[in-house]
DNA sequence: TGACGTTTTTGATCTGGATCAATGCCAGGG
DNA sequence: CCCTGGCATTGATCCAGATCAAAAACGTCA
């Protein structure tokens, strides 16, 4: 059982210790190798992460074939692809692994489980809507008001992690630029 | 007490009558002319809108001082300024009326209150918060993978009633372009 | 170790939509 | 009823970032 998980949920809302028990037992354990697809377009996701070392991102694929990165997951995180995920339907979302990466996985199943029986869980998911929600509402608001180079220097200072262990190529299409152009951002 | 929100209420959750009455005594109605600021930017959102006949939207205003159009709301249908409504912190989006509107408003703490007592209201605002995540999702997609024409097309064919009710001006700032660009889209 | 496929970099060119500018238009307040 | 300030249209120009092209650097696996 996952100490840090338990620490994460907390964080969420108040579980006690028999709850954090319940829900650690239903995350599985899983390894996965750089490059491995969790979920592939038109598939239902049917599982949601805690990445306890790794990286895991979602991302879509443009008609003109481009790719775009939405939500990057980093050590000790959580996520999935919410929106096929929530609706249990195809997804356009991509689900991979961008290291080799150690993560527990939740059945959906056992998520709307929790989600009926505890009241804790209803919160936390609660939550975890609520900033998911945010989250985008600040992605749209930085896309439209902010140049590439400022996109670029936002994520430098707030979150590096994503420049240290991100390819420059999966890091432009989270930019919503092309790596030409952050190559160019990057040398000055 | 309004049948409609009701029977709106009722698509999201299995509400008894008994609930519903006590939903329904929460709601105040409330008039508003044309071009009234239902919240300032800066200012914290204190309530959550049923609009029964009119049209409310949220937009944000960028440092170069461009409006930016980011929901309508239409006759019967539900919102807020979400982000600040959920974290009852100063605001960046800004709620208007863009036609003369009647409404029901619902304070947070009416509407918090009812997320602690009714388990049927939890599962309402959970699903409003699945769906207010997937139309952002949406609107990502938007607008990174179509051109401005498209987007324009789109809205022209799953919504046009947004064309017919908002202004020029205002529904380009909801495609993300210019009146001009927008004038130019139109007459061909 | 070497060879091939993927990234990264650098340069030249192109383009969708923004910006700037000018004119006509309409609606609402005095 | 008329005036005024915002809205809409049209034209000319501009620009951030995309696209196209072609080296150079990098990994990784036989």
């Amino acid at each position: 059982m996952s100490t840090q998980l338990s620490f994460l949920l907390k964080h969420f809302a108040d579980f006690d210790d028999r709850e954090l028990d319940e829900i650690n037992r239903c995350f599985k354990p899983k390894t996965v190798k750089k490059n491995t697809l969790l979920l592939s377009e038109g598939d239902v996701c049917r599982e949601f992460y805690y990445v306890q070392k790794g990286c895991l991102r979602t991302y879509f694929i443009t008609k003109q074939g481009h790719e775009k990165t939405r939500y990057v997951m980093l050590d000790c995180s959580i996520g999935t692809a919410l929106t096929s995920f929530m609706a249990q339907k195809p997804s356009f979302e991509i689900l991979d692994a961008q290291e080799d990466t150690e993560l527990l996985a939740l059945s959906y199943a056992d998520f709307y489980r929790l989600n009926r029986e505890l009241l804790h869980w209803k919160e936390f998911y609660q939550k975890i809507l609520e900033m998911a929600y945010s989250f985008q509402n600040k992605i749209i608001e930085n896309r439209v008001t902010l140049t590439a180079k400022q996109r670029y220097e936002q994520v430098l200072a707030n979150n590096p992690m994503l420049i240290q262990r991100l390819s420059n190529k999966v890091l432009a299409s989270y930019l919503d630029i092309t790596p030409e152009t952050l190559s160019r951002l990057k040398s000055k």
